[in-house]
RNA sequence: GGGGGAAUAGCUCAGCUGGUAGAGCAGCGGACUCUUAAUCCGUUGGUCCGGGGUUCGAUCCCCCGUUCCCCCA
């Protein structure tokens, strides 16, 4: 809504200069940017409809039709033209002849560049070779595009600009909207699901006094007028169990959170999960619960629960094997007895040996941690729920009955990535107490991921949290998952990239 | 944070261990009334990512930097 002209002088090339040439005529000529087009069919609904009909039905039946879009393939010989326009539905051929728009509107169209917005009605009809277009009676320029897009066949593929102008990503690259169509599917039949199993979808803080509910480090912020530090979000968990104390039984929050840590084909620093808490369940309840989501959100959006990803088969319906994390480790390293994955001193010595990342102070637990992630973690292609993790490292998670130092808590692994986490909840305020000062201590000694205490939290805990499970589990690598991409950067619009400049 | 790779026309890409850059598409002009990445003829278009260095001469070799990609932590 500018009047300014701001021109970016440095990229200006001659195409641009002379679409520029075009858009002047334009406005010269009355109104560049019309709004009153109405269109009347998207090419999708046309093509459903009346894609089977024959060239003479066709001709019988004699269909009217608005369309507009995008002008992507242009082909002008002499007085008679094609073009090919994309809509959100799909594409559509036109027909411009001299002898259906006139030679002067025909004229006109063969100025028209690839990428300007037109609108065009007429009357459907068949190609001799059979293709559904429109015999154009009127066609109008209704956005002059200055910038022109990447080469028609193959389209954008520098990987910088299709995340830095995914907007010209999305125009010329199926297989960007795909991905992300299916992003919008999964999101809605979660929903769906959670809906069906009454749940409440709620919205808690993105920006907390004390960032909690996991271990990462977060993003600083400042409030002004309370002139007080803040955090954004790392995760929505404390938020959500206050609810289910308040007598909220079942609540998802589908959201957003943000963690200060590096860039990579797995990690963006913002990042979408669903994070659900349901009273009177356990976590292995949440087991099998995420089961029933993982193949309805697959089967709704993909029409099938067997996936392929990266050249390898998943069927999503098999059940999950659980596995606790000496029996993963085993189940790759057959060479390593229980005993041995028992053994304090023998972890440390193979930890060593493999110049693994591991925490000296850790309990056996913590230990049997590191070396899962050494040695297992990457090769759990198929559905894996891992079970009883060290209560040293699961703050928020209750300790299991008959495992000391272990709580109820699994993660789910699919191809080698962490996609869930739940737990039963730990609802018993002293023990919490105690947890969050553990954490307290570990962040002195220099853990920067360790939790700050949460005395609020602990208060409401002391209303009493009923028994709860509740998990959280991530989006964007679910979708990664469904449709076959190797990047998150690849099923986030707009993934976070460093400046250009 | 470490290692490797990439950056050349608006886009997709060539460019021979050194001699100031090419093609296709797009654009512009022309031919063409059923094309399908239309075709045919002609033609415009470059901070070879940025900055230093070596050299008579650097897109090319060396150093520094920027961004992206891949692997590792």
């Amino acid at each position: 809504m500018t009047t300014e002209q701001t021109i970016p002088n440095q990229d200006e090339n001659q195409i641009i200069t002379e679409r520029r040439a075009k858009l002047t005529a334009l406005r010269n000529a009355g109104i560049a940017f019309p709004n009153d087009f109405e269109r009347k069919n998207l090419s999708g609904d046309l093509h459903t409809a009346y894609g089977e009909m024959s060239h003479d039905e066709l001709a019988t039946a004699h269909v009217s039709v608005a369309v507009a879009g995008r002008m992507m393939l242009k082909r002008v010989m002499g007085k008679a033209s094609f073009a090919t326009v994309q809509d959100m539905s799909g594409r559509i051929q036109l027909f411009i002849s001299n002898g259906d728009t006139g030679e002067e509107a025909h004229s006109a169209f063969k100025h028209y560049d690839l990428g300007d917005i037109l609108g065009a009605s007429g009357v459907l009809f068949k190609t001799k070779t059979g293709e559904l277009s429109v015999r154009v009676s009127q066609i109008r320029l209704l956005t002059k595009a200055l910038r022109p897009l990447p080469e028609k066949f193959h389209g954008l593929t520098d990987q910088e600009q299709k995340y830095r102008q995914r907007h010209v990503d999305l125009i010329t690259n199926e297989d960007a909207r795909r991905v992300f169509t299916i992003r919008s599917k999964v999101i809605q039949s979660i929903r769906e699901f959670f809906m069906r199993h009454d749940y409440l979808e709620v919205e808690t803080p993105m920006m907390h006094a004390i960032p909690g509910g996991a271990s990462a480090k977060p993003f600083v912020t400042h409030h002004n007028a309370l002139d007080m530090e803040m955090f954004l979000r790392i995760s929505p968990e404390l938020y959500l169990k206050r609810l289910v104390v308040g007598g909220f039984e079942k609540v998802f929050e589908i959201n957003r959170s943000f963690r200060n840590e590096g860039l990579s084909t797995r990690h963006n620093p913002e990042f979408t999960m669903i994070e659900f808490y349901e009273a009177y369940r356990d976590y292995k309840y949440m087991m099998d619960f995420t089961e029933k989501l993982f193949c309805e959100v697959s089967r709704k959006v993909l029409g099938t629960t067997v996936i392929t990803y990266q050249g390898r088969e998943i069927d999503l319906a098999k059940p999950f094997e659980r596995l606790t994390m000496t029996q993963a480790i085993r189940k790759y390293h057959p060479q390593f007895s229980d005993a041995q994955l028992n053994d304090r001193d023998f972890l440390i010595n193979e930890l060593e040996d493999l110049k693994a990342k591991y925490n000296t102070k850790d309990a056996l637990g913590g230990l049997q941690l590191s070396l899962f992630e050494e040695l297992a973690e990457h090769q759990l292609f198929e559905p894996t729920f891992i079970v009883d993790y060290p209560v040293e490292v699961s703050p928020l998670a209750r300790s299991s009955d008959t495992h000391p130092g272990v709580t109820d808590r699994f993660e789910l692994f699919i191809v080698g990535r962490e996609i869930a986490n739940g737990f039963s909840e730990l609802n018993d305020p002293e023990d919490q107490e105690a947890r969050f000062d553990a954490q307290v201590l570990a962040k002195e000694a220099g853990d920067e991921e360790a939790m700050f205490k949460d005395a609020d939290y602990i208060r409401t805990l002391e209303y009493g949290l009923p028994p709860t499970a509740g998990e959280g589990i991530g989006i964007d690598r679910l979708v990664m998952l469904l449709t076959d991409c190797a990047s998150i950067r690849d099923v986030i619009l707009f993934p976070q990239m460093r400046p250009e400049i």
